[in-house]
RNA sequence: GCCUCCGUAGCUCAGUGGAGAGAGCGAGGGACUUCUAAUCCCGAGGUCGCAGGUUCGAAUCCUGCCGGGGGCGCCA
């Protein structure tokens, strides 16, 4: 059975047949193999006219020794060659069987795990001690996880790590206020129950009353001098916040734990180290004050050099210091091959700029690191939705309006028990949350509408889920699930378009992991639950009339296609529900 | 001012330099005593922001312009 791509497969072979027929020596890839979305065509090869020019032949000569000399008779018809030059490929119905047949028994669903293991550390999700995770936070996280997902299966080693903004000088002002409101280091018996509320209340403070300016400034030298008392109120502070992050990840179906955080205080023993080493390799500058990296080719809008800031003026470290100290701590401790940074697109400059300046002082040298950016939610008014600016919509309450809304829905349509009716409706209020999100391309903003949150319409989770709900349906109907070898005879169109589309799962994975989109996987599955939905309205499997033959064959379809449904949602971090 | 991203159907969005640019939603027409209608089928709907350029071929690459978002020194 074939493992991985098809139009590589066949990229692959007009490569040989190229090389055979005209010497010329392409990749698979240069042999420009694509799907087709002529009528009866499958893929399509579009060398000729790339080749023709430095061939110096006409591009349908060159289509003409293509089609020769490729050895594909086992898989596709014979080729036709169309218009200036394009050769039209149809795969064959026996082939398309046998690969069908042989998919049954792949749990990866012909995708290939990688021969050269990476190990990839991965920064995402990132909440703020003491602030309620918002929207802003959902995409970091569902990104990343998806992310994270796709590169497991794909072989890869990956490490998350949870960048918690645990450190600075905000914490004076939140101990002071942990202190007013009657917390004792080392006790476990406090709880916030609204963490926004606490950091309003010690900002507040912090604006109005000099004396607690001076007590805040008093506990930052504190916490960094590393005072017992003060350290032990800090965790508390940690603790609790992180407790409501469980809660949130829990929610959301985020496998990060707390041994995946690594926050600011975790950078901090290596900071002064950082920089010390930066300042040896004569990559810095002391300007206005400030100890300075200024990576070339970058400038302010004065048209000066633009300094990527390591220490402040008054000898504080920064997020550039600690990001530079994350790179050095993770490639020469941890050894990690690759960074990426689930980070929004604003920070695009900083990153570029970390990155440059991580080359400079040679803690990056073969290392991938990569800013896998993402745009904004926007409010319907257009403008990001920020947390000061008053529309802060708190992330575990739309967790749960989404969850509710789906309770409603299923309580108006189905018959199952409560706690049946509960957990599917978890699972398809995150899963609509997490696929509306997901489904878009990464790096554009998008306005933010329940309708959308909500929809279960078009190419939404709930299609996909529902799908696969009618596909169990009948596979729990059936009786018995058709083995490995169970032939299939694929002999209406809708078969033979969904076993085309099944066969498209490898080339979607490896989009999505190539660009780190995730979207690229959705628009895939939704195309598959859309192929079979049309397949399952055409083909009747267990109806009378039906042959014995037809129903087997058509039994492997719809388990294949839950398969690939399946675990293509788990690669997004989305449950499939057997009912629906 | 500089950098960067975006502009595709009424709306929300896909689109790997390849052949009449595709989905969903909405609006119109049709299909349920259901292998689960949270579905399917049919038709309508486009100066791919504008103007040049590169190319055999441009929504896609380059330049300029228009419109919008974001970033540009001590918050992260």
């Amino acid at each position: 059975m074939l493992q991985g791509d098809v139009g590589v497969e066949l990229g692959r072979r007009v490569a040989v047949a190229l090389r055979t027929a005209l010497g010329v020596e392409i990749t698979p890839a240069e042999a420009l193999v694509r799907p087709s979305t002529r009528e009866g065509v499958d893929y399509q090869c579009n060398v000729a006219m790339s080749l023709a020019k430095k061939l110096k032949k006409a591009p349908r000569d060159v289509a003409q020794a293509v089609v020769e000399h490729l050895d594909s008779a086992d898989m596709v018809e014979a080729p036709e060659i169309a218009g200036p030059g394009f050769v039209n490929l149809v795969l064959r119905t026996e082939w398309l069987q046998e690969q069908a047949a042989g998919l049954l028994g792949d749990d990866r669903m012909g995708a290939s795990a990688t021969e050269v293991p990476r190990r990839v550390a991965i920064d995402l999700s990132s909440p703020n001690v003491a602030k309620e995770m918002h929207v802003g936070h959902l995409r970091s996280s569902i990104i990343g996880d998806a992310i994270m997902r796709l590169l497991r299966f794909a072989g890869h080693e990956v490490i998350p790590h949870n960048h918690l903004g645990d450190w600075g000088t905000p914490f004076g002002m939140l101990i002071e206020h942990l202190v007013d409101e009657g917390w004792k280091a080392g006790s476990d018996s406090h709880s916030i129950s609204d963490l926004n509320g606490f950091y309003v209340a010690a900002r507040k403070k912090f604006d109005a009353d000099p004396d607690f300016v001076e007590r805040a400034r008093l506990r930052v030298v504190a916490l960094q001098g590393g005072d017992e008392e003060t350290l032990a109120l800090w965790r508390g502070l940690v603790e609790e916040s992180t407790r409501h992050f469980e809660k949130v990840y829990e929610l959301l179906g985020i496998g990060l734990t707390p041994e995946d955080i690594y926050g600011e205080s975790f950078y901090n023993p290596y900071l002064a180290d950082t920089v010390a080493e930066l300042e040896a390799e004569g990559l810095t500058e002391v300007s206005d004050g400030a100890l300075c990296v200024f990576p070339p080719g970058f400038s302010n809008r004065e048209g000066d050099r633009l300094p990527l800031i390591i220490r402040k003026s008054d000898g504080g470290y920064n997020y550039a210091s600690t990001d530079l100290a994350t790179i050095r701590y993770w490639v020469r401790e941890r050894e990690v091959t690759d960074l990426l940074y689930v980070v929004g697109t604003p920070q695009a400059q900083h990153f570029t700029m970390v990155f440059a300046a991580a080359r400079q002082a040679g803690y990056l040298t073969d290392q991938h690191a990569e800013h896998v950016g993402f745009g904004s939610i926007l409010g319907e008014d257009g403008k990001t939705i920020r947390s000061r600016a008053g529309g802060t919509l708190k992330l575990v309450d739309l967790l749960t309006e989404a969850v509710d809304h789906a309770a409603a829905v299923i309580a108006e349509r189905t018959a199952f028990d409560a706690d049946e009716q509960a957990r599917l409706a978890k699972v398809v209020g995150i899963g609509a949350v997490k696929y509306a999100d997901l489904s878009n391309d990464r790096e554009r903003d998008y306005v933010f509408t329940w309708e959308k949150m909500l929809a279960k319409e078009g190419n939404t989770s709930v299609y996909l889920q529902y799908a696969n709900a009618r596909i169990r349906s009948i596979l729990a109907k059936a009786g018995s699930v058709p083995g490995v070898g169970t032939p299939v005879v694929l002999t209406e169109p809708a078969e033979r378009a969904l076993v085309v589309k099944l066969l498209g799962f490898p080339a979607a994975v490896d989009a999505a992991i190539e660009a780190y989109a995730p979207h690229k996987l959705t628009t895939y599955l939704y195309e598959t639950a859309s192929t079979f939905t049309t397949f399952y309205d055409a083909c009747p499997i267990l109806k009378d009339g039906t042959s014995p033959e037809a129903r087997e064959s058509r039994l492997v379809l719809a388990q294949l296609t839950s398969r690939v449904l399946v675990l293509g949602l788990s690669l997004l971090g989305i449950d499939a529900p057997e009912r629906l």
